[in-house]
RNA sequence: GGUCCCAUCGUCUAGUGGUUAGGACACCGGCCUCUCACGUCGGUAACACGGGUUCGAAUCCCGUUGGGACCA
């Protein structure tokens, strides 16, 4: 079998969204898992709607994911010589032939055919006979249409779908270039993936409706076509394709929303694919088991829940010396100041990662850690510090200043004996101590926050919970 | 509207003629416990419907229904 060539061709008409990462990313895994090559290339022919900015957002998405091409980015705009190329040699064989008529002709004939509930066709009023090659109009405007065959059908092959028939009677002739001579969409996918050897097309399902004008392309072309693979697509909540209406759809939103890379391609890989009962992959795994027999058939629904839960695994597994310099812009974002003890920050987040899900999350819940302006929740003072617990509280502030080794075990041990001597319950002393320290009835353990507080921080804001009792 | 695609718990899915229909997220309950989590144990929950084929259908065929995509 010849090299594996895949391709992701995106629109630059905006950020790069989930569904196209998982395409791509499905191209990617099949490229490595047989030693292909993944190619990358820009679809760019809509001027009026591809923007720099959104070639940068994409590949800068395709970077953060890791997803790394082996040829491109490839710009369809810096490509046109080839396809007015293509469509002279076409119009030469008499496979292709200038159209004059008007938009306002179309227009007129596409609604009379409404009227008359047939089926919206190019009529093919300036179809050549069969042979006849017509000379390109010198004054009018005109649009180059392929001649589509009008018998038989069209078979697409796909990997996914399987066999898919189409009537050629549904096919009218396809305009292949505008009137200022750009080439069209599906004309220029054609010539490009026979450019570049495209052995396998993996895209969204959306795109099999197009693939029998593709196929007629090809043949016409005189090539055949590659291996189609349509991929089910995701779906929001409402069942509806995914869109900016079912909340974040950017994938890099997802990381300003303290994803993990790692965490997006896992949960994306697993709405079209399955291995087993598997859920968790590495990147090396996914290489080594992706298959395309293992893609299902049915659209999925994008369940954001589930991918939380994806990134709090991870989150969990990422080594702490590691998951200390992740959070690093988050600090930053937040406006905390970073703090500069690397191992420090490293007992910080471990102390918090288990209770959280995100990156951001994680920092949201680290504010008394890294700032001591900590606000106090009103309601959780009003219970907790109340006079009863001046006396532990005091005493607590006399034992810890006299610990030396201030380590967790040791913490734990002080607390034992000021509540043996005082004859109260964990629950007595922590919950007060914790809104003490925190601010709030919820944290991580007390022992580990006094830990990695230090005693000078923790010893001042008991002392300063003490003075609030007073007042 | 025309063409095409799809159909197993709420969601992602395993399953390819014989299973008590399995797993994961979510949800509920127990345990753990200084709070919240984590973890752990258990639970609720699905083969859209109707016909065939077959000794036997989630599994194969047809239809219906429902959803989706493309075109307009």
């Amino acid at each position: 079998m010849a090299q594996v060539r895949t391709r992701f061709a995106p629109s630059p008409t905006g950020y790069l969204h989930i569904g196209g990462a998982r395409t791509a990313l499905f191209n990617y895994l099949f490229a490595r898992h047989n030693g292909g090559r993944f190619i990358l290339r820009i679809e760019d022919t809509d001027r009026e709607r591809s923007t720099p900015e959104a070639i940068k957002a994409i590949l800068d998405a395709m970077s953060w994911l890791g997803l790394d091409w082996d040829e491109g980015p490839f710009y369809q705009t810096e490509r046109y010589s080839l396809y007015q190329e293509k469509i002279r040699q076409l119009m030469a064989e008499g496979k292709a032939y200038p159209c004059i008529c008007t938009s306002l002709e179309l227009d007129a004939k596409r609604q009379q055919a409404q009227k008359e509930k047939r089926k919206p066709m190019y009529d093919g009023t300036c179809r050549p006979p069969e042979g006849v090659i017509p000379f390109l109009p010198k004054d009018k405007p005109f649009t180059v249409r392929f001649r589509s065959p009008h018998d038989g059908s069209t078979i697409v092959e796909d990997a996914v779908k399987g066999q898919v028939v189409f009537d050629n009677r549904e096919l009218d002739d396809l305009i292949i270039a505008r009137s200022d001579s750009t080439p069209t969409y599906n004309f220029c996918v054609v010539v490009d993936d026979i450019e570049m050897n495209i052995t396998h097309i993996i895209r969204g399902d959306d795109h099999l409706a197009n693939t029998p004008r593709q196929i007629v392309l090809y043949q016409a072309l005189k090539h055949t076509p590659p291996q189609f693979v349509h991929v089910p697509l995701i779906l929001g909540t409402d069942k509806a394709r995914l869109s900016k209406r079912h909340g974040a759809t950017s994938v890099m939103a997802y990381r300003d929303m303290g994803y993990f890379p790692e965490a997006v391609l896992n949960y994306l890989v697993r709405l079209g694919w399955s291995h087993g009962d598997q859920e968790i992959f590495s990147r090396d795994e996914l290489i080594e088991r992706f298959s395309l027999d293992s893609v299902g058939k049915s659209a999925g629904v994008f369940n954001p829940e589930k991918f939380l839960w994806v990134n709090s695994h991870y989150l969990k597994e990422r080594p702490l010396s590691q998951l200390a310099e992740d959070v690093i812009p988050y600090i930053v974002a937040k406006g905390y100041p970073v703090p500069q003890d690397k191992l420090w920050l490293e007992k910080m987040v471990k102390t918090l990662r288990e209770r959280s899900k995100t990156l951001v999350e994680l920092v949201d819940s680290a504010g008394f850690y890294l700032t001591d302006d900590i606000s106090i929740d009103e309601k959780a003072a009003t219970k907790l510090l109340t006079p009863e617990v001046r006396a532990p509280i005091t005493k607590l502030i006399e034992k810890l200043t006299a610990l030396d080794d201030f380590t967790e075990a040791n913490i734990e041990q002080v607390f034992s004996t000021v509540l043996e001597d005082l004859g109260l319950s964990m629950g007595q002393l922590a919950q007060p101590v914790r809104v003490a320290l925190t601010g709030s009835t919820v944290s991580p353990g007390i022992h580990e926050v006094i830990a990695v507080l230090g005693k000078e921080r923790t010893v001042r804001r008991l002392r300063s919970a003490l003075k609030r009792l007073q007042s």
